[in-house]
Formats: structure tokens, sequence, C-alpha cells
RNA sequence: GUGGCUGUAGCUCAAUUGGUUAGAGCACCAGACUGUGGCUCUGGGGGUUGCGGGUUCAAUUCCCGUCAGUCACCCCA
């Protein structure tokens, strides 16, 4: 069926696709800059090493790596971060803190394709370098949430589920959870809505956790508030700072307005190797799809992969999950495929250069032009044929030729203020110089073109 | 990489217990008509039923393989 398509896990951008990649970026693009992020782009092949060295060879199983026909060792960008560890820590002493960087990079990994997850996306990355306040923390996931909010969606739709790695540490600590321990729980806590509560248990007792342990290990997820961590272990004086720095976290988020986004969720765990510090994902509140945006602090990373001393957090947001969450919701417009500003109509009385000459005008103003382009057709065809094609093709407005001297300004249902009103005549000899031409379409109610 | 499910036109689907030239709607193209507008009408193109093999007088239908899609596992930086 599909054996003339792209690639497995690669994906075909029809027009009307394409239109609805493009209205994510402009979202994401929107926000971060609001937030005063700036943009920054890298090398969508990378040296292999830039991957194996932190992570180990077996993750060599999961990217799209070949030999180039220099015989190096090569990987299409299976992340962002790597890159960005690297840009920042080449100027780190330059760079004023904090950095507010983000990117939109298409990224590529060998895996068997799934629904939210192929073998190349886009993803948004935004990151914040040099500022361990949990201020940074909060601002970092207010952008995730209002980029849900520029895009149409509400808290009844998506969910922040938020949680803290050093403040599960504590937790686990507090509980009797030993450092070697800590993997098996943080696994448990990750699997606990996807798994049978009697396998996490039978994973922790095999672990050495004591059955009162265990109990209390399962509960944490049941803990929702500040007020519930209060409770369970407001008394334990190693837990003690932690509280206090996620309740900051919180409280921040509070003031930024996105409390109602959010939701305390001790079972977010993420890559283990990677995060030190708050964590959070993005889901659709149905909890039908895949994360939506994942993210947190990662405060040793850039001295792992750059060789920097710098806190850090960041997090990353595809386009292929968020894709089928806003269909889902029927957010995405339903033309979003631009037409063309005007549609040249040929009739009777006007030779086919006039057509031409007008069209050639308005693009000289800045208009997207289109006609009939079929010489016997544009000597010929009616002109309700052509109009016919015009509305068809998405156009905003009509420019027919009265004959080769006038032509009548006229609104499609497209135009602002619908198809109600009534043409306007003007002189072609008007449109030849672009700037009186634009203020004679000003008269006749056309908008100037826009800038993009 | 492992396992389950699925595969008919661009899209959504149909085709009696295996039985003639595999159909429809939408979309597309051409024309007519609407004396300037998404309507309506007529006609047309488009499928070696994902591909390959097998069973059978006969396969879209049953079996095997393969490719692709999908779900779960693994993994998620």
């Amino acid at each position: 069926m599909a054996q003339k398509g792209p690639l497995p896990g690669f994906r075909d951008f029809y027009p009307e696709d394409l239109a609805r990649r493009a209205a994510i970026f402009r979202a994401w693009r929107a926000v971060a800059r609001r937030y005063a992020f700036v943009e920054y782009d890298g090398p969508p092949l990378e040296p292999l090493e830039l991957y194996t060295a932190k992570s180990g060879d077996e993750i060599v199983g999961q990217l799209y790596n070949f030999e180039d026909k220099g015989g190096r060792a090569v990987s299409l960008r299976p992340e962002m971060t790597p890159t960005f560890a690297r840009m920042v820590a080449a100027r780190a002493n330059a760079l004023p803190k904090p950095v507010r960087w983000f990117s939109v990079p298409q990224l590529f990994r060998y895996e068997r394709a799934q629904r939210g997850r192929l073998r190349e996306h886009f993803q948004l990355n935004v990151d914040i370098v040099g500022e361990p306040s949990e201020l940074a923390d909060a601002e970092l996931l207010c952008v995730a949430i209002d980029i849900m909010r520029e895009l149409g969606l509400g808290p009844n739709d998506v969910r922040a589920r938020v949680s803290d790695r050093r403040l599960l540490n504590a937790l686990l600590g507090a509980i009797g959870v030993t450092e070697a321990q800590l993997g098996t729980a943080y696994g448990v806590l990750d699997k606990i809505e996807r798994q049978p509560h009697d396998v996490s248990r039978e994973k922790l007792a095999e672990a050495g956790l004591a059955p009162a342990q265990i109990e209390r290990v399962m509960a944490l997820p049941d803990i929702s508030t500040l007020d519930d961590l209060e409770r369970d272990f407001g008394q334990v004086e190693t837990a003690k700072p932690a509280i206090a720095q996620f309740g900051r976290y919180l409280a921040h988020l509070h003031a930024l307005g996105v409390e109602a986004w959010v939701d305390v969720d001790l079972a977010i765990v993420r890559g283990l190797a990677y995060y030190t510090g708050t964590v959070f994902e993005l889901f659709d509140a149905k909890g039908e799809l895949r994360a939506i945006c994942g993210g947190g602090r990662y405060d040793n990373l850039l001295g792992q992969l750059g060789g920097v001393e710098l806190p850090a957090l960041g997090f990353g947001m595809g386009d292929v999950v968020l894709g089928e969450l806003l269909k889902a919701h029927r957010l995405f417009d339903d033309d979003a495929v631009d037409g063309p500003d005007f549609w040249v109509v040929s009739t009777e009385h006007c030779a086919p250069a006039s057509v031409l000459r007008a069209a050639a005008s308005l693009r000289r103003m800045g208009y997207a032009a289109e006609y009939v382009l079929n010489e016997e057709k544009l000597r010929s065809q009616k002109s309700s044929a052509q109009i016919k094609a015009a509305e068809r093709a998405g156009a905003v407005w009509l420019m027919v030729l009265r004959d080769d001297t006038r032509v009548e300004v006229r609104p499609l249902s497209r135009a602002p203020g619908g198809e109600a009103r009534d043409g306007a005549e003007v002189l072609l000899h008007d449109l030849m110089e672009p700037e009186r031409g634009l203020a004679v379409l000003a008269e006749a109610g056309v908008p100037a073109p826009r800038e993009d």
C-alpha cells in the first residue's frame, strides 16, 4: 500500500500538512520570544562520539548513524542537548547569564515507528543555563504551558505533571531506600500506571525492601499537594530543605498564573542519567497520548558534555504528539493553506496581456496573484468559471478586467467583511506604479500585503 | 530487536458459505448549466485487491513468506 511512500517513520508534508506544522512552529516561536528566548541552531549531522561519549555504545542501536565518505562515524542528531551544550560551553565565559535559548531542530532516531513516535520529528528545545534558582524552573514550565494556551488548549485538555529528583531522593531516603535500591524504586514509580501493582511490589521486594517500605514507596504517587508532603514527611529533618524548595517552585508557578494546569506527581521520573532537580511532563488530560513535552533541571550535564560547571534546565516538545492532540481537538484551521490575495479574471473585452500586466503590478506591490495559466482559457473561458477556480484556490480578492484599461476589484468570500460588499472600479494604469497602486487598492478596501 | 492485530481507487468503505468484466460516496479531470461565485447535471481518468508464492476448476476471500501500518514490550537522551 505505502510502497512508494517515504521511508518508514518519515513523513511527506503535503501543503495542508505543512500548514499545520507551520502553525505549530509559529506558536512555538511566538511564545519562546514572548519569554525573551532567542533562537539558535546547529548541524543536523554530528560526530557519533557526541552521543556515545556519555551514554555508552548501547545507544547506537537507537541512532540514525553511518560512516560518511571520509570514513567518519557520524549520526543524525537524536537530540539537541549535546549540540546545545557544546555551543554554550564554547562561549561559556562570554555569554551573559542566564542564557535563554531555543531551537526547533529536526531530530532522528532509528527505532520502530509507533503512533506519536516516528524516526524523524521536529522538537522545540527551550533551555536556560546559569541559573540555579527555582524561579528559572517555574519560568521554563510556564513557557511550555503558555504554548498550550497559544494553540487553544486549556487546563482541561492538558495537564502538567511536576516532580523533583532532589525531593524524591529525600523522600525515598526517609523511607530507608538505599542508594543501591534507588534505581529500582525509580523504575517502579515510572511504571506505576502501566504495570500491575503486584509486579511493582515484587520488584521492590526483590531489591530488598521490607514490606512496610514497599507500601510507603507505592503510596508516593498519592501525594498530590504540598500539604500531603508536609503531612507525610514534614517531620523528617532530611526532607525539609527539598520540600521547602519544591514549595517555592509551586509558589512561583502560582504567581505566574499557571497553577490550574499543574499536578504534583512523584511518579514523573524521566531519564535517570540526566535530570538532577525538577522534572515535568505535559500530557493530554485524557491520558490517551504519549507525553507532549518533557523536561527538567540537569545541573551536571554541561559539566559532563561541555566541561563547564553551569546549572541548566530545559524541555523538549515534539510536533508529532502535539499535532495529534490538536487534530483531536479540531484546533487546526480548516483552510490553513494560503490562497492568493488576488485572482485576476479575464473577460471577452480584454486581451490576455492585460491580465498579465495586472498580475505583474499586483506582484510588484507584494500581493500574491494568480490567474488561469492557459492562454486558450484566458481568451475564451467564461468569467464564471474563472471565479469558481478563484474561490477554490482560496483567493481573497478578484480583479476582473472589464476591458484593457478598467479593472474591478471585488471581494470574495474570504475577504474581510465577507462577500457582501460591491466591487470598486480602478484604472489599470493606476496600478502600474506600486506606491500609487497600493493607495488605490487601499481605497477599494484592500488591506496592505502581509509582511511575511 | 521480540510478540499481537491489520492491509481493496488519493480518502472513507462495499463485494452472499471462495464463483463472471472488484463497486459506491467524496476527491480529481472535461463539458453543460447557473446571464458574476463552493449548487445542479452529464461524462471521464484512476485498482495486476501491498508484494511474492501455495492450495483450488476458481482466491479480495484459505495457507506461508515478505513489506508496510498499528498496538504492546524494550527504550525514551
